[in-house]
Parts: C-alpha cells; structure tokens; sequence
RNA sequence: GCUGGAGUGGCGGAAUUGGUAUACGCGCACGACUCAAAAUCGUGUCCCGCAAGGGUUGUGGGUUCGACUCCCACCUCCAGCACCA
C-alpha cells in the first residue's frame, strides 16, 4: 500500500490518545526523568519552524527514555504575562487575556500537527490565578526574609515601552525589546537582592552540566572581584595653608591593584558620587560653578554618549582640595570625570597612570605625574632595586626609554617604601593592611529591579499603610487578581494604569485596619517562569507543592532545553531555586542540573525568521506537504543540534525520501533474518542509543539512514530484526514507526515497546578491516581477526603488491600496529 | 579590548584517549524507465593527472611511524561582556 502519511498520522495520534500513553504517573517505582523544553511565550504570529526544534529534540529524549523503562515528566506550559502580550492586545484592540487565550489554542493546534508527547494533563499559563497565587506566594516569602526591598533609586527607564527595566533587559543601553535608548528615572520601585545570591550562584556554576559558553556568560554577568577599599584623606583650602587640622572629608577608593597604591598619583570622583551633596565640599572649591556644570551634563548625558565619545577622556580637577595617598603620604589632586562609573565600586577610584591603560591616557591629558611601582620581573636586578629610587640609578635618558608606557601586569614592586624588590601579587594584601584598607568583593550583578508600571502582569501583593508601611497581603488572601479595567495603557508617567482603578487600590491595612492602597506595581515577565518548572510536578495543588512532597520525586529538572535567555531567565529561576532551597521548599541547590542549548533556524535567506522580512515559514505546511515524520527527521538531521542553520526546503526532500523507503521497506521482511545485516543492526542501536542520549541526533539519522542503504542492498530483512529497526526509529519518526509496528502484526504502540538491546560481544568479535600503510602512507587493507599477531599481519600485508612496491625491495625499519586497527610499514 | 566557541567539498555537515579525511544528506552531471515531464532507480561527483601517482582539513612552523585531532605564532568568523578600576 502506499505511504499516505496524512491518515498515518492521523491513525497514529488517535491510538496514542485512546492509550493516554504520555500520562504521568508520580509514583511508578521507576527510576524518574525530568525532561523540560523552556515554555514559550505564545505569540500573535504563531509557530515557525525554528520554535519545534528543541520539542522534537525533548520528545525524541523522552520517548527514547520511555522505552528504557523510566518514568518520564515531559509536560508544556505558557509563559504568558508581560510586555509582548500586552503589546499585541493594545494593537488588536483586545483584553490581553483574550489575546493569550487565542494565541495558546493556536499554538496547542499547530503544536498537535508534530505528535509531540507531552502530558497535557499537567498543562500550565502563568497568567492564571492559580498559578501566580503561588508566584505572589514566593515573592512574599521573599519579603519575609528581606529579600523584597522597596527603593527609589534612579532605575533605567524605557521611554517607549513605559515601564521601568531591570539591568538584564538592557543590551548596553537600549531597551532589549524595542531599541529605545533608556533614561534614568527616579522611581518608587520593587528590588530583588539577587546580589545576595551571587556569590553562590557563582560557585555552583562548577556543579551544572551546562555548555560552556553559557556557564561563561553567566559568571561575566555576575562580574564579582576581589580588592580592597581603601580610605584617601582630603585636605580642603581651609586646612590647606594652616597645619594638620581634623579630618573634613574622606575618600573611599575600590581597587582590585591595592599593591599599585604606592603609584595613585590622583583620585576621580564619578559625577554620581555622594559627596557632591557634601557641603563642606562645595564651601571649599574653588571652582564650584565649573565643576557643577560638568556633573550636570555627564548625569544627562546617557551612558551611550559617555562611551560614544570612545577614548577622549573628560574630567574638571576639584581646585581647593587634595587628597593624601596614605602610602606615600603625598597630597594629590582631586578630579571628577565621567569615566568614573557612579553604580560600581564605591564611585571613586585611585588613578595609577603607570598601571592603568584608562589611567595613563587620563593622567597624560591633563598632566599628572605617572609614578611607575611595578616591573615585570626580568627588566630590573636585584641590586638596581636594592638602591632605592630607580630613576636616580638610571638617569632620565634611560628612565624614559624604559617606561614609555604602562605596564598592567604583576610583577616586581619599585619605588614602594618597605614592600620594594617584593613581588606584587604577594605584597598585594600586606599594603590594604598597612594602610588601614579592607578586602572587599565586588560584583557587576546588580539587584534585581521588579516592579513594571504596566498592566498585564502579576500584581506584587502588597497594602501601603500610612502608620504600618508597607504590609505583605495575609496567605489565606492570595491570589491578588487583576481588576477588569476599561483601559490599560501604559500611562507613561511612572505610575501603573492600575493607579487609576480607585475601587481597586483602596483597601484596609492587615495590620491596623486602617486605610491602605494596593501596591499597583506588577511583576516583570520573568517572574511567572523562574519557577514554573516545579509547578508541573504538581499543577493542580500549590499547597502540596510548597511543603515540598511533590517536588523530592522529581527535581531536579534531568535535562532543560531551549534557546536564548543565556542569561535572564537562567539567572533569576537559579536565583529563585537557591531562596526556595534556602527556607527547605526544594531540597536541590540547582534547578536544571544539565542544559542543552539549541541553535536556531533560520529561513532559507540566511537571515531571522520575521514577519516583516516575509521569511517565515509555517511547520503546518511543510508537515501538510512532506509529513510530520520527515519535518522532524529534517529538523534533527540539519546539523549538530547547538548550530544555527538556515531552513532549507530543498534538502527536506532528502529526509523525506528516507521516509518513504522506509515504508517501502516492510515488503522485504522475511521469516529468516539477514545473517549479513546482523553486526550492522548491532551498531546502529548501539550509535543511536549513545548519540540519543548525547544529543547528537544528527549523526543517529545519518546511521540509520545507512543501515537502511544496506539492507536496500541485501535485499531482505529478518522480522526480528525489522522490528528493532523499527523501534529505534520510532522516538524520530513515531507516525510511521507506529503504521508499521501495526503492519507487522505487533499488539499495543510501539512506544510503549521496549528499547531494542545490542550485543556486545558482537561488535567486538570476528573480522576487522587493518589499513595497511608504508611510511605513513595508505596502501592497501587487510582482514583479520581483531586478535590477531603483528607477525600474522605483516605477513599478510606483504601479500599485497602495492605495499611490496611502495617498500621497493628495501627491510622496513620499524613496524608500528595497532590490532584491529592499522599496520604502518616504515621503511 | 577581555572571555568563551569555531574554521573540513558547490551547500548542511561526519571523523578528536592521534590511526582509511570528506560518512550521511542536499545540489549537480550522465544513464535507465517514459511520447514527454514529474516521481523512482542506477552510476559518478575534493583538486591536479589518460594512468601510475601526487596534493588537500584557515595560514606558517613544531612534535610523531602517523596530525582535522596535540604544541607555538598568526589570520578570520560567531557569541557574551565591555571606561566594572
């Protein structure tokens, strides 16, 4: 008969349904697999063919895993809150809830098409009240244990998207999602202190089975380094011309060079830094308009224009003050510049032009003296150290021929009181000591902003009281639910279109009773996915879930799959699974312990996939035209699975011919089996097995495929061993294998069969091919058995004419072999 | 600039405890079937050469009986971070 692949699938499909083959049993006795594709957030456009790419991926892993005899959780969700939701119901003139209910039974449709095996019993929407219960549930307890902050400190704002962004939705300073180049605002707001978290988060990045890059990505992210603040005292004019008086101001520098210290020839100020609120500072300036001015436009300034005008350092000198470089004991001079950032460190810095690329170009503009203190080891003997000053040693004509430039690495301390002729990186902790400094860690990692002034989003449950503050909503009173409003546009003003629902907003206070208002602040989008994976262990109960009885049996999440969020959402769910292990909700410190990153598709251009580029290409069609099966085989078989590789609609053909010989195929099984195909058969389930289970899924097709070639040349296949063929074939191409598993006479589907198993001593066993090479040289091959002698293959090699030709009569001087490998003749 | 990853046919790519480079597929060419086309099947397809043979994994060196794989230097591309002191 032939291969009708639209009533295969359709047959198929509803077998698996009346079976409910992937319903997941919690306690089976089996050892569990947790296999989770990161939920996507179901769009207006719909699905193209990239987004399946890791689901078939997953759903080959878990059908695979099946058959092995685990238990599997392989469950899809929504993650449908936030901006693009939002975004797409204001355009469409719909309620975003309207959108999302759409969009999702859209995506469910085209989602069905593949025949991908997910437990839809354990569907979950992060947008349903039920569930953000339990994400308002988290944020309290977060709050509970001060992890939950209110602020007003200037966060990035986008002026477009009318909300405030956290540090992670930037790419540099524009607004990951429109563009738009963020301002700095002043705002009441909602932080995370994720920061808490970082350093934990850090080290156990060494304990994930994560690709590399990601890994790497993340620790970049976090940015921590380890130096020393140190204070600088600052004379003022009035103290300036009298002897010592008390301290007026000081100076708090980071450094990650404490050993440098004895070369801070000046200090910078960031425009930012707190002490121009100082004042005693402005009283003592004597250039107050000046040096005003400059901090006005630098804070306007936006940190694009800062970086745009690229090495051309800016900065005012603060005439009237000086600083004392408490090594050295010397007064050097002050200055602001904007090169100095105001959110890192603590806003000053020494400058050390000697050992600072930023420092030297800053210290030559406007300048000021460069003290060179370290030198690489070999340039300076012992003896010229000994002696003390090096410029007196060497005379200014070899002084500045030797130091030209600056020199950032450890190295050898010159010019360094008591420390000089010790090497830096030694010294480095003995000079924080020495002048009173103290080793602190730093971090880039900033905590995480979390409020958003818009609408589609969980409100963050919480009662302002005049008299009590802010006050967390009591449990028993979550979920806190949107209200129905007539407009939700964002206001632009910093305030939530929530502001305006007064029926809403007024409340009581838990605490007294009094008045309160509802905190009218939502999450961002990422709250809802920074724990939906543990959700899906218990959908339908979040109390059993957070007493944490569901969750022993199957977190942590075996293998995660999904593109993008190299960063975002793989930072704040770790974040989030750390607090929740914190207060004994999960018992793992990691959520996902092994990450498979895929590599997108993109359309057949070579550009991304986009509605407006008119590149997009709809799995229904292809599915419609060449089959579910083949659509999959193709997206596994286009390349390793992390690579990013266009569509290719012509090469399509090629899985889908493998297909069709595949069905074509079942008219060559006979009751003997192929005797010849045996050792082959043996491999391929052996390769499809390992690369399965690696993720390699390119070479399983291509395995397959040439077992396939084989038998097409032996003409004949045994039952048996057609019907393991079948079932590896079956976690790529589940339609076709199931049509023919039912061909076959066999009862039940397919995928619920056992894996089929491989011999081992078969593959090691019998006739190998030995590559006979002279001097390096392929010249031919041998059989042998895999056992046999250097002697019993060198006699056999010499058999062959071309080997006795290419050795032209002459005793080889050395014979290297390597059984069942290769005989390398040298001559 | 720093960090991580990668450079193999016309294309996607295979092969790494060092052991037959170019598997598998696409495309292309020729042939069979056909009145013809599509589909299908067969043969060929890294480069030079009629052949024997020689050359070839970004470039240049090195180690080795043997290098896509290891070492050194350089070039290119992709990704993350980027005046983070």
């Amino acid at each position: 008969m032939a291969y009708d692949h639209k009533k295969i699938e359709k047959k198929a499909q509803e077998i698996w349904a009346a079976l409910d083959l992937y319903r997941t049993e919690d306690d089976t006795g089996r050892e569990k697999k947790y296999i989770l594709d990161m939920f996507p957030y179901p769009s207006g456009e719909g699905l193209h063919v990239g987004h399946p790419k890791g689901y078939i991926a997953t759903d080959i892993y878990s059908r695979f895993s099946r058959m092995k005899g685990f238990s599997v959780l392989h469950p899809m969700g929504w993650d449908a809150f936030g901006l693009p939701a939002e975004n797409f119901a204001l355009k469409n003139k719909v309620h975003p809830r309207a959108a999302v209910e759409k969009n999702i039974a859209h995506f469910k449709q085209q989602l069905a098409h593949i025949g991908l095996d997910y437990d839809w019993t354990r569907e979950i929407n992060t947008t349903d009240p039920e569930y953000f219960h339990w994400t308002q549930w988290i944020f309290l307890k977060m709050f509970e244990h001060g992890l939950a902050f209110q602020s007003d400190e200037p966060i990035n704002w986008c002026p477009s998207c009318m909300t405030g962004l956290a540090n992670e939705d930037l790419e540099g300073n524009v607004c990951e999602r429109c563009g738009t180049v963020v301002e700095k605002k002043r705002l009441p707001q909602w932080v995370l202190k994720i920061t808490e978290y970082a350093d934990r988060m850090l080290a156990d990045l060494d304990t994930l089975d994560w690709p590399e890059h990601i890994k790497e990505a993340q620790r970049n992210w976090i940015g921590r380094s380890e130096g020393a603040e140190i204070r600088f005292e600052v004379r003022t004019s009035d103290v300036l011309t009298s002897e010592r008086t008390s301290d007026v101001l000081n100076i708090e520098v980071f450094t990650t060079r404490p050993d440098t210290l004895f070369g801070a020839t000046y200090l910078v100020l960031a425009p930012e830094h707190p002490l121009f609120q100082n004042e005693g500072l402005r009283k003592s300036l004597r250039n107050v308009k000046k040096v005003y001015k400059y901090i006005q436009t630098a804070v306007s300034k936006t940190e694009i224009e800062r970086a745009a005008e690229g090495k051309q350092k800016t900065g005012i000198k603060l005439e009237g003050i000086a600083a004392i470089n408490p090594a050295t004991k010397e007064e050097i001079p002050v200055y602001v510049a904007d090169y100095v950032l105001g959110n890192y460190g603590t806003g000053a810095i020494m400058g050390v032009p000697a050992h600072d690329e930023r420092d030297f170009e800053f210290a030559n503009q406007f300048n000021i003296k460069i003290s060179p203190v370290v030198f690489s080891a070999g340039s300076v003997s012992a003896g010229e150290i000994a002696n003390g000053e090096l410029q007196e040693i060497w005379g200014p004509e070899r002084w500045a021929e030797e130091w030209n430039d600056w020199y950032t690495h450890p190295g050898i301390l010159i010019n360094s009181g008591e420390f000089s002729g010790k090497h830096s990186e030694e010294s480095k902790w003995d000079i924080v000591a020495a002048v009173g400094g103290k080793r602190v860690t730093r971090y880039k990692l900033r905590d995480w902003v979390f409020s958003r002034q818009r609408y589609w989003g969980e409100p963050i449950p919480i009662i302002h009281c005049e008299k009590c503050g802010a006050v967390a909503v009591p449990y028993e009173d979550l979920p806190v639910t949107l209200p129905e409003v007539d407009h939700y546009e964002p206001t632009g003003t910093g305030e939530s279109p929530l502001a305006a629902i007064e029926s809403w907003v007024n409340t009581t206070c838990p605490k007294c009773g009094g008045p309160g208002k509802r905190e009218t602040n939502t999450m961002p989008q990422w709250a809802g996915s920074s724990w939906y994976y543990l959700r899906f262990m218990d959908p339908h109960n979040g109390e059993e879930l957070v007493s944490g009885k569901k969750e022993k049996y199957w977190a942590p999440v075996d293998v995660y799959v999904g593109g993008d969020h190299a960063v975002r959402h793989l930072i704040y769910a770790r974040f989030w699974h750390k607090f929740l292990y914190d207060i004994s909700i999960v018992s793992t410190p990691e959520p996902f312990k092994r990450l498979e990153f895929l590599g997108f598709i993109l359309a057949e251009d070579g550009r991304k996939m986009s509605k407006r580029l008119g590149n997009i290409i709809n799995p229904d069609d292809v599915i419609a035209e060449y089959g579910a099966d083949a659509f999959r085989v193709y997206e596994m078989f286009m390349g390793p699975f992390e690579n990013t590789t266009a569509w290719s609609t012509a090469s399509i053909s090629g899985t889908a011919r493998f297909i069709q010989r595949v069905w074509n195929f079942q008219e060559r099984v006979s009751d003997k089996p192929n005797v010849a195909l045996g050792p082959l058969l043996n491999e391929t389930i052996r390769k499809v097995e390992k690369d399965i289970e690696v993720f390699k899924f390119n070479t399983a097709v291509s395995q397959m495929m040439i077992f396939l070639n084989a038998a097409e040349k032996e003409g004949s296949i045994g039952k048996e061993q057609w019907l393991a063929y079948i079932r590896i074939l079956a976690p790529f191409a589940p339609h076709i294998a199931e049509a023919l598993w039912e061909e076959a006479g066999k009862e039940g589907s397919i995928h619920a069969a056992a894996w089929p198993t491989y011999d081992e001593a078969l593959l090691l066993s019998n006739e190998r091919e030995i590559v006979v090479q002279v001097s390096g040289r392929k010249r031919g091959s041998v059989r042998l058995s895999a056992e046999a002698s250097e002697a019993e293959a060198l006699n056999e090699a010499m058999k062959l004419p071309t080997v006795t030709a290419a050795l032209g009569g002459k005793e080889p001087s050395r014979v290297v072999y390597v059984p069942g490998k290769i005989l390398n003749i040298v001559r």
